[in-house]
DNA sequence: TCCTGAAAAATTGTATACACTCTAGCACAG
DNA sequence: CTGTGCTAGAGTGTATACAATTTTTCAGGA
């Protein structure tokens, strides 16, 4: 590799957002391929707000920011946008997603259709050990929200519904989960969700009540309301479209 | 290029499987990016059951075939491998996947889960035009099955599915369909189902009989029997999956 | 001052070169 | 005859070179 990481000029919003690597998040898979370092950094940093949606990433600098080829960030590129976190403009450039409002819809709508056959099922099989790990896994998301750690409460909340697809042994649906669960974040972040952290931990720790009560019927109503809650909560007023898509076409 | 065609030496099943290429299903994209048009000749020749389970994909072999360069071969390989249609064993290459039947399990779990909820509420949207453009659908299943046109057949069987989601106006929904029914292609396949093509129809025909009467609770019941259905016909035997690892290491 | 348009710079898309890993075949010792 | 280790070949992983496209810059004219 001839050239050096001494490059990285003007970087507007990309460089300092992604410097921070080492983060708490992405380290789970630190030691990887760099290809897949560079997919959890890019991910972690959209995730956590410090991408903003319509922020161009453009491949040079991403691979001096990385120190390998471009070939290696082209292939990141598009596993992301595989992951609908990034969009690719033929001959233009990979944007970081700007979800419409028909898109969040859609996703809200079949969050709620495979998280409410999920916890039905979970009411069924889910067995006191389970229980008492998701207690923790709520004692972890108060702590986070009460300490006010962000990027920490950000994950936790998202987690939470994974979790819960894990305990069915259901890898397949986990996986169509946090890809939906990505989605979700971003569009929270582009629509300004006014719902509070603190709402939904509420939201989760009244869910897991009626998972260990074996209550399907409450358990069902209230994850659906929860998802309601949290799309309701969307500033989805005829304005803010607009607004996105300012931010839209350049860096 | 200097690369000619007259290369592609032994290459097993791989060449005859993809050379027919202009065949009627992937056609409907024909003229899109040479990366998109391999990704759907691989798609194809794997869903008709031209290219079995397991076998090799070598780079260099589909390169020639198709007159590119590794680059667009890797990029379609690397997009399959996000469709779980082939696995990427590292520094060891491509190989059309071998789904195990706790993948399967999981599966038909999540079509269930999204499918029940897809039919019942499509009962409260549905518009008589729907269930008219489902009748002529239906049709066409019925005449490519008595006409014993198995490719045409196996895409209307699966098709019916998307269309459903199509029609509650929900691409994310209708996506995410996708990738599991090609899923479920490869589950058949190395499964070896003995669920015939004129079953599933007729339960197709069962599923709009219920969406005509807006009868959610008869549709809900009858697509989760037919994709149960299409479960148990699978010969999930301890033996099989024998038979199965014996088709998998080499090409 | 503000368009218009052309040249220059920057960026993406593709091909190719090369290093490294894995596989296969064969010699040789047990 | 069988098993082990080595060498040659084939194949994948990454970097780089180059072509094609887009974006920017800037000069000229309305």
């Amino acid at each position: 590799m001839t050239r050096k990481k001494q490059a990285v000029p003007a970087l507007g919003a990309v460089e300092p957002a992604l410097e921070a690597s080492p983060g708490p998040a992405a380290a789970e898979q630190a030691q990887a391929g760099a290809t897949q370092r560079i997919v959890a950094a890019i991910t972690e940093a959209i995730v956590e707000r410090r991408l903003m949606p319509g922020t161009k990433l453009a491949e040079q600098k991403i691979a001096d920011i990385f120190e390998v080829s471009r070939t290696i960030v082209r292939q990141a590129l598009n596993q992301l946008s595989r992951d609908h976190l990034i969009r690719l403009e033929p001959a233009r450039g990979a944007f970081v997603a700007t979800p419409s409002i028909e898109e969040a819809r859609q996703v809200f709508q079949v969050r709620v259709m495979l998280e409410a056959a999920m916890v039905r099922q979970l009411c069924a099989s889910v067995t006191d050990a389970q229980i008492k790990a998701l207690r923790v896994h709520l004692q972890q998301e108060r702590d986070a929200v009460s300490r006010s750690d962000v990027p920490g409460r950000t994950r936790l909340l998202a987690d939470f519904h994974v979790v819960l697809a894990r305990m069915l042994g259901n890898e397949v649906l986990a996986g169509l989960l946090t890809d939906l669960l990505g989605r979700s974040s971003l569009i929270s972040l582009m629509y300004q969700s006014s719902h509070s952290a603190r709402h939904s931990q509420d939201e989760h720790e009244r869910i897991v009540d009626a998972l260990e009560k074996r209550d399907a019927r409450a358990a069902v109503r209230l994850i659906e309301q929860h998802i309601s809650s949290v799309e309701r909560n969307l500033q989805l007023d005829p304005k803010s479209p607009d607004l996105a898509a300012v931010l839209r076409p350049r860096s």
